[in-house]
DNA sequence: TCATTTGTGTAGTATATAGTACACATAAAA
DNA sequence: TTTTATGTGTACTATATACTACACAAATGA
C-alpha cells in the first residue's frame, strides 16, 4: 500500500529515463501547476491535487485515471453522476459485489459486453 | 426532477399531518442542526447538507440515504471506499451499466444475490 | 389572552480544498 | 566556466463547504 506520491514519482523517474522531458518542472508546465506543487504532491507533503490535475497527471504520465483517482480517495464525476441517476439500484449492486472476488466481478463485466439481455 | 428541498418539506409535511413531532424545528432538533438552516434547506436558499447531516435526516424522516444523498449530487463514502479498493474494475462496470435498463441491473443483482460463482 | 411554538431573515464563522508566488541551492548542459 | 534547468523550502491565498447565532413576526395552544 504505497501512496499516491511515491507512485507518481517513481513512474516519472522511470519515464525520465527515456526521455527527459518528464522532469518534475517540465510535467507541471504541460499540467498547468507549479513545480513546487508538484514537488510536494510526490512528497506526500500536501495532500493530493484535484479532479481535473489529476487526469491532466494521469494523461501526461499516461496512467490510469480512475486508478490514480482513486489513490487520493476520490472517484471520477463522470461515475458519479452515473450513480446518482439510479442511486438505489448502484448502492445496492455495489455493497452486493463488495467482497465478490476480482473474477466474478470480470465475468459481470463480459456477461454485460455480451449484451444478453 | 424535483429539487431535494422540496422534497424534504413535502415529505415532512405528509409525517406533520399524522404526528406533531414532524414539525421543522423538531426534526432540526433531532438532527442536531439550527431550525433556521433546515428551512433554508428545504427552500434550497442554500445547498444541501454534507453527508452525516443528510443520514441523520434520512433516519428521521425515513427515507432512503442513498437517495437524499444522490439528490444532493454526493454518493456515501461507503460506496467510495467500495470503488476506490478495485477502481478499475468498477469503473468499467459502471461505465458498462450506464445506460442498461432497470431490469437488466436487477437481473443482475440477483444472479449474485443466488451467488452461483 | 398570554405563553409557546413555528418558520424565516440577517449576519457571521470555522475548516477544508486546491492551489500560487518566489527565492534558493544544487546539478547538468553549453 | 557561465548559463540553464532542476527540485524544494517558505509564505501566502482564493473559493467552497458546512454550518451557527440570534432576532423576529405570525400561528397555535392552554
Amino acid at each position: 500500500m504505497n501512496g499516491i506520491g511515491p507512485y507518481l514519482r517513481t513512474h516519472r523517474e522511470t519515464l525520465k529515463q527515456q526521455d527527459r522531458r518528464y522532469s518534475l518542472r517540465q510535467v507541471a508546465a504541460r499540467v498547468g501547476i507549479e513545480p513546487a506543487y508538484l514537488s510536494k504532491i510526490e512528497r506526500e507533503e500536501m495532500p493530493p491535487p484535484g479532479e481535473q490535475t489529476l487526469k491532466k497527471l494521469a494523461r501526461d504520465l499516461e496512467l490510469d485515471a480512475d486508478l490514480l483517482l482513486a489513490m487520493a480517495g476520490k472517484i471520477s464525476t463522470d461515475l458519479q453522476a452515473i450513480i446518482c441517476k439510479r442511486p438505489q439500484l448502484f448502492a445496492q449492486l455495489l455493497r452486493q459485489l463488495k467482497d465478490a472476488p476480482d473474477h466474478a466481478l470480470l465475468r459481470v463485466v463480459r456477461e454485460i459486453t455480451d449484451g444478453d439481455w
